[in-house]
DNA sequence: CACGAGTGTTCCATGAACGGAACGGTAGCA
DNA sequence: TGCTACCGTTCCGTTCATGGAACACTCGTG
């Protein structure tokens, strides 16, 4: 990724965030002190914005700066009706821990090939209910709840219809 | 923070990312393309760096560039031997969820007052033992383990010697 | 249709961020 | 002590981001 790409994803994420405040480009200009047509070509991704500019920006969005300058896109991973995002990522002396937020759809089945050996899953659900684990040891647990799985197998993750969050953790025992 | 605060803060991430690297002014400048003069105003903070060059200075550091300009200051809770991170926050229609990465050092113990009716913490262990829970009933867990407790009295956290790391949630219900 | 009030885009003079050159300071060495 | 090499800071001409004005366009209204 390169600066105009960043600046373009950057334009599209201030975009958005002001058809969902349902701001006027001349709103968002008087409230964040930014000039209009600095605001217009910022949602085009045709300006290198300054610091300034973009703190101002943040603020009047109430958007943290960091989420509006997030290169997310390597952090990510979204398919069919599944988005985990990297949370943080604990390097012990033994262990490698990737800490995940997981947003499961209602009912979608999403399955993963086997991991290296050793590794373990663990899933803690925030909200809603989660069946996931090893094939033919699918566990299921509710708000507050825990599964954990060594994960040297195919397994899978499935919420119930009305969908669930939850924080994932892979641990990869160092090699 | 004004934006005078920010680029202060900024500047002083860059020197030390830079420090701990062992590069000098000049070698950074070469590898990231920036001006020498550039660098040693932005790491004083009298610049207002635009996108691009943030971006390039990000880049040549290894540091995500949302870590670079991170408003930390709310988000994160450092206390003796103890740090907490904001990773994260879901907002259910029954709860929020509030997820936090745990640093604990070694015998260090921290504690907490009550907080409000029907706030249930729980920590997950990712490296290392935690003995926490309410004042009287505290239990402890090894890696991967849950510790889950109503926080609405007293309560608290301690590690092993050696400390360790865990996720800790925090689900406050809606009024 | 004319008009005013709103939208977002393009243009412009000004001021500031840029890269690079010049500078003072320090360390190593003959 | 003279020389070289490198450090980080300060300065400077050029380039470019800025806020605001001018603009084209779309609605709603009389």
């Amino acid at each position: 990724m390169d600066t105009a790409e960043l600046a373009r994803a950057i334009g599209e994420r201030v975009r958005a965030a002001r058809a969902e405040r349902g701001l006027t480009l001349g709103a968002l200009a008087r409230s964040s002190g930014i000039g209009k047509g600095s605001l217009s070509e910022i949602e085009h991704g045709s300006r290198n914005p300054n610091l300034s500019t973009l703190y101002a920006l943040a603020g009047a969005l109430a958007i943290p700066l960091a989420a509006l300058l997030a290169e997310t896109a390597g952090a990510e991973i979204a398919a069919d009706g599944i988005r985990a995002r990297l949370l943080d990522v604990e390097e012990g002396p033994d262990a490698v821990v990737e800490v995940y937020r997981l947003d499961l759809e209602g009912g979608v089945e999403h399955r993963s090939g086997a991991h290296g050996p050793g590794v373990v899953e663990r899933v803690l659900v925030l909200r809603g209910r989660v069946t996931a684990g090893r094939d033919g040891a699918r566990r299921t647990a509710g708000e507050g709840e825990l599964l954990t799985w060594v994960s040297d197998v195919p397994h899978g993750y499935r919420a119930d219809d009305a969908g669930a969050v939850a924080v994932l953790t892979v641990t990869t025992p160092r090699a």
